[in-house]
DNA sequence: AGCTCATGGCGAG
DNA sequence: TCGCCCTGAGCTG
């Protein structure tokens, strides 16, 4: 399940968890277990979300770099016994709050100046306060490639995920493979404004919602979306399905290897 | 029980 | 562009 938002909102249960406290850490699988042995019994100090990356610092001098990939997970919750062991990657735990990881693409022990590479190599990421979407625009307002392709690019934008990517494309009424550089600055700006806007309390409720007011559920009298990826949404796994605005089926495509979603009579322009 | 697909990203060719 | 990695949910049988 992870876009930015995921991501973040992890690094935050993390540190309401664990901030400030000894932390138990092991490796129940085995494939992390020398790095695990070597942060047990230290005290965790922070959790920080970085797009899709995550750093988890226990004791000095060392973090934990996580990347859940397509499938990885990592669950917070209450002590319990542990279950499945083959799967479990990483596991940190107090008397009162346990994290499980499993599936990962990356689970490492890395320096801060290794860190530091990491995020070097992102581009701005809408949910930091420090993000510069200028620098995301250096990238897209002279570029050939679709404009599909390079939301999905994190050196663009970190931390957006192919459902941002499609819903921002669709309220920006946009077609997917519309180039980047026929977008101008203004075009570039909403498209970020709406990462901002979209991201941001999906980080607090935990789900994805896009819709605006006049097509939410209640508005138009329709049921509830209810499946388990998320909220209400525009096009993101809704092919064949009316589109919420036009009614036109919702075209969808495989694209880079990557699901594409879109409406081909809102999203003209190109 | 087995198959397919998934909110990612990498490296080989 | 494709294959591959890692896991589990949601189908199908």
């Amino acid at each position: 399940m992870p876009e930015g938002h995921v991501i973040h909102r992890l690094a935050g249960g993390l540190e309401a968890a664990f901030g400030g406290q000894i932390v138990r850490v092991t490796s129940p699988q085995g494939r992390f277990a020398e790095a695990a042995s070597l942060l047990d019994g230290r005290r965790f100090v922070a959790a920080e979300a970085y797009g899709k990356h995550l750093f988890v610092e226990i004791g000095e001098g060392a973090l934990i770099h996580v990347h859940l990939g397509l499938i990885g997970k990592l669950r917070l919750g209450e002590p319990q016994p542990v279950l499945r062991p083959e799967t479990l990657r990483l596991r940190i735990e107090t008397a009162n709050a346990v994290a499980e990881l499993r599936g990962p693409q990356t689970c490492a022990l890395i320096t801060p100046g290794e860190r530091d590479h990491v995020v070097a190599g992102l581009g701005p990421d809408p949910l930091r306060a420090d993000a510069d979407g200028e620098r995301g625009w250096a990238r897209v307002g002279r570029s050939e490639r679709p404009i599909a392709s390079l939301l999905l690019d994190q050196r663009v934008a970190a931390g957006v995920g192919n459902i941002f990517r499609c819903e921002a494309l669709f309220r920006q009424r946009l077609h997917p493979m519309t180039p980047g550089r026929e977008l101008n600055r203004r075009r570039w700006n909403r498209i970020w404004d709406d990462f901002v806007s979209l991201m941001a309390p999906a980080v607090v409720v935990g789900r994805i919602d896009t819709v605006r007011d006049e097509h939410t559920p209640e508005a138009m009298g329709r049921p509830p979306r209810v499946d388990a990826h998320g909220g209400e949404v525009y096009v993101y796994r809704r092919a064949g399905m009316p589109c919420l605005v036009c009614g036109q089926r919702v075209h969808a495509q495989t694209f880079e290897a990557r699901n594409l979603y879109w409406c081909n009579r809102c999203q003209r322009s190109r």
